[in-house]
DNA sequence: TCTGGGGTCCTAGGACCC
DNA sequence: TCTGGGGTCCTAGGACCC
């Protein structure tokens, strides 16, 4: 018995909770910027309508936006990341297994239900829309990858209206798949698609006929399970607990060329201090740093260079004294003067627990100084925000920082910054 | 010093996703 | 002038061991 798995998608997330408190944008277009209010990342159907692509950078598209009277906004992520939730923790009024797949993503197991799939789609979709104002997509099939090539459908033209597919057990599987093309599978990128092509392998349906053997030659593992859930068979299981997270991230391009190796250090240790903080707030200790500096991608002269080194260490640690040791001995090793550099960023590694720092408190007492000292660091920057004490060598004004000139107000996550109604 | 297969662990890099 | 950031998974290849 193959159970039915949905795929609720939250429609132009950004540009939807943007909405939500702005009555006056109802109608109009709406896109949202990534970092440093670089390029479009989120756009309203109006948006789309009018020509705006995804990914396109701001400079490209300003005068077309402020033709249209578009509303332009940079990306509020304390905003998102509550609506996110809200949406989410709803989703367990329906179904006990939700799998949470990104911001605005999550797979559910319709199994068992008392009505007709698609009744329970329909309301799903009416309540979620009633209850936090975003209006969501559902697709439902057999697997994954088709669940999520029929909530790629269900946001279609023709079928917007309704906001739900349903392909589990049907007829119509056949001819949505012979009509999606490789490159828009779930999993199968540029890359793969070009090799796909190669072999004349165009659509969905195509590579669903291919012999597995082939297909996991030409692509890995990764390729072959793909092709098995197009046939409807699981390869890929719904995952509840996955909130475990490996890694942790914080990189910027910088808003000028940087050859200087001070001021590199400079750039990794805030990089590094951003980390660190967010590493504790999960509770969590690393083993290993990883720096990463990279050149301009768009002028790759001479040459491009992007080379990354990591540091693991035997014990983990959540001290930010011990990782900027391990940053910069890591840092040294990768740095070559005769490049310019755009970019430099810093991931945590190995992550565990930080109880399970206990055993090394008792030995090693200096270690425990340090862990008690940025727990108070961290405490007091919580209350009084970002870095009010911070170590003197940490500049906060930087090339680096984050350009952010439209940003729209915290409305849920930030008391003076409530939606007033008159 | 050479001969050989098999295994593990680590890391860098590729590919993909939102 | 201006082109994002944060993740996961897989594989190839090197180092090492028996």
């Amino acid at each position: 018995m193959q159970n039915a798995i949905a795929l609720l998608d939250c429609n132009n997330f950004y540009a939807s909770c943007e909405r939500v408190f702005d009555a006056s944008v109802k109608r109009k277009p709406i896109v949202v910027l990534s970092n440093n209010d670089g390029c479009v990342i989120a756009r309203s159907e109006e948006a789309k309508e009018i020509g705006v692509t995804m990914g396109a950078p701001l400079f490209k598209v300003e005068s077309l936006l402020t033709d249209h009277d578009a509303e332009i906004y940079s990306s509020n992520y304390a905003l998102y990341g509550d609506m996110s939730s809200r949406v989410m923790n709803l989703l367990h009024n329906f179904t006990p297994e939700v799998e949470i797949y990104s911001i605005d993503e999550a797979f559910l197991n319709l199994e068992p239900r008392k009505h007709s799939l698609d009744n329970l789609a329909h309301s799903i979709r009416e309540k979620m829309y009633q209850w936090t104002g975003i209006p969501v997509s559902i697709g439902i099939a057999e697997t994954k990858v088709l669940a999520k090539i029929a909530n790629r459908r269900a946001k279609k033209d023709e079928l917007r209206e309704q906001g739900v597919l349903n392909l589990y057990r049907s007829s119509k599987t056949e001819s949505i798949l012979k009509e999606t093309l490789v490159q828009d599978v779930w999993g199968i990128g540029y890359r793969s698609s070009l090799k796909l092509k190669a072999s004349n392998i165009l659509t969905a349906w195509q590579l669903r006929e291919t012999d597995n053997r082939f297909i996991r030659r030409l692509l890995t593992v990764t390729g072959a399970r793909i092709a098995l859930e197009l046939r409807g068979i699981k390869c890929l299981p719904l995952e509840q607990s996955s909130m475990k997270k490996h890694s942790i991230t914080c990189s910027r391009s910088f808003g000028q060329i940087i050859t200087n190796y001070e001021l590199l250090k400079e750039a990794t240790l805030y990089f590094l201090t951003r980390v660190c903080e967010k590493m504790r707030h999960h509770n969590l200790a690393a083993n290993a740093v990883t720096v990463f500096i990279s050149t301009d991608r768009f002028r790759p002269v001479p040459v491009p260079y992007s080379p990354s080194a990591t540091y693991s260490a035997t014990y983990p640690t959540d001290s930010n004294q011990e990782l900027q040791e391990w940053t910069f001995s890591t840092l040294e090793r990768i740095y070559d003067k005769d490049y310019e550099y755009r970019k430099a960023g810093i991931i945590l590694s190995g992550l565990v627990p930080s109880e399970e720092l206990t055993k090394r408190m008792f030995d090693d007492e200096r270690f425990e100084r340090q862990h008690k000292l940025m727990k108070a660091v961290d405490a007091i920057n919580q209350k009084f925000g970002k870095d009010t004490v911070r170590f003197a060598s940490v500049k906060t004004e930087g090339r680096w920082k984050m350009k952010q000139t439209r940003k729209s107000q915290s409305y849920t996550t930030n008391w003076n910054e409530l939606l007033i109604v008159n």
